[in-house]
DNA sequence: TAGCGATGAGACAGACCTGTCTCATCACTG
DNA sequence: CAGTGATGAGACAGGTCTGTCTCATCGCTA
C-alpha cells in the first residue's frame, strides 16, 4: 500500500465539495459540478459516499473537526476566560476578512435543510451546540453552572449575528461591537473572587 | 373593474409562494409546485412575475412590509426605549413560539443567494438593515447617533442569533437570555438623566 | 352581440438533477 | 506473469427544473 489512495480521493472530494458548496450554497451546486472541479469519476464519488446528502454531512463533519482544532489551539494562548472568549472573537475577526468569505456553512446549512430530522440539520446543529458546550466550560471556571450556560447562549448569539452582518457587509463593526457586547456580558456575571 | 382579478391572482401566488419557501427553502420549491398549490396555471404565474427570481423578490419584499406593518403598531404601544425594545423581543418570542416556525426567510434568502449583488441578497439585506435602522431610531431618543448605531446593530446580532438558535429547538432559552443581554447593553449606554 | 383581456390547461424545449451501469485502464501485489 | 482492486470515462434512465408556446374558455364591457 502506498499512501492510502482510496482516502485521497475521498478527501479531496471533500473538500473541493466544500469549497464549492461554500460558494453556490448545497442544492444549486450539483454532483457533476462537484466531481469535474474536483477530476474524479462519478462513480468514484459515488464509491465513496452513498449520496449528495451524506456528502454533505461529511463535508460538514470535516469543517466542525477542522474548527475545533483550530479552537483548541487558540484555548491553550489565553490564561483567563476573558481572554480565551476574546481569541474566539478574534479568530472570527479573522475569518470575517478572509478573501473568500461567504458566511456559516452550518448556519447556511440550516437553512437549506430546515428539516430537524435531516441527517444535515443535525450535523449543523451538533457544530453550533459544540461552540456553545466550549463556551459555557470556558465560562464555568468563573460562574456556576447555570449561569455559564446562559452566557454561553447569548455570546453565540452574538457570534451568530455578527457572521450574518458580516455576509452583509458590515463586518468591522460587527465584530466590534459583538465582542464588547461578549466582554460586558461576561463582567457582570462573573463570580466574584 | 370588480375588485381587480389581476392583482388577487398575484398576491395570492405571492402568499402560496411564501408558504412553500418558508417550508421547503427557495431552491427546493419548483415552480410547478408554486402554481399547483396556488391553483394557477403556469403562464399566469410568468405574466405576473418574469423569473422566479423577481418572485422571490416579490415575496420577501411583501414579507418586508408586513413586518414593518406590526412592528409599526407595536412601537405605539411603548413608552420608553426600553419598552419599545422589548415589545420587539416579546414579537419575536411570540413568532418563535408559532406552530410553523421555520427561522428566519430573509437569513435563509441570504444563505441561499450569497452573491451581494443579486437582487435576492440585496432585498433580504434590506430588510435586516432596516430593522437595524428602526431600533437605532428608538435609541437615539436616550443616547448619541454613533452609540445608538452601535448598540442597534449589537440588538440586531442578538435578534439574528437568537431566531437562529430558536431553529435549533432552543427558542425559550435563547429569547429569554437575548432580550436580558439587550436590556443589560441599553442600560449601560442610556444617557444620563 | 362582439370584442377584449385575463386565465386555465397542458404540451414542449432544453437544460440540469441524482444515481446506476458498463467497460477499459492502471497500479500494485502475490 | 496473473490477478485484484481502485479508478476514469461516459452512456443512460428517470425525474425535475425554468421558461415559452398554443389554444380554449370565461367574464366583463362597449
Amino acid at each position: 500500500m502506498t499512501s492510502s489512495p482510496a482516502s485521497d480521493k475521498r478527501q479531496h472530494v471533500i473538500e473541493t465539495a466544500y469549497a464549492l458548496f461554500k460558494r453556490a450554497g448545497f442544492h444549486a451546486t450539483g454532483i457533476d459540478r462537484i466531481i469535474a472541479e474536483a477530476e474524479v469519476a462519478k462513480m468514484t464519488m459515488y464509491r465513496h459516499f452513498p449520496s449528495k446528502d451524506e456528502l454533505v454531512v461529511e463535508v460538514l463533519d470535516y469543517r466542525a473537526v477542522r474548527f475545533d482544532r483550530q479552537l483548541d489551539r487558540l484555548a491553550q494562548e489565553g490564561i483567563t476566560p476573558e481572554q480565551k472568549i476574546g481569541k474566539i472573537f478574534s479568530w472570527h475577526e479573522r475569518w470575517f476578512r478572509s478573501p473568500d468569505f461567504h458566511g456559516c456553512l452550518f448556519a447556511h446549512a440550516l437553512a437549506e435543510f430546515g428539516d430537524p430530522g435531516h441527517p444535515v440539520f443535525k450535523a449543523a446543529a451538533r457544530q453550533k451546540n459544540g461552540l456553545k458546550r466550549r463556551m459555557r466550560s470556558i465560562l464555568e471556571e468563573v460562574m456556576p453552572r447555570g449561569r455559564a450556560e446562559s452566557v454561553a447562549a447569548t455570546l453565540l448569539m452574538l457570534i451568530e449575528g455578527a457572521t450574518l452582518l458580516a455576509q452583509m457587509g458590515q463586518a468591522d463593526t460587527a465584530i466590534r461591537d459583538a465582542r464588547k457586547a461578549a466582554l460586558g456580558i461576561i463582567a457582570a456575571s462573573r463570580r466574584p473572587q
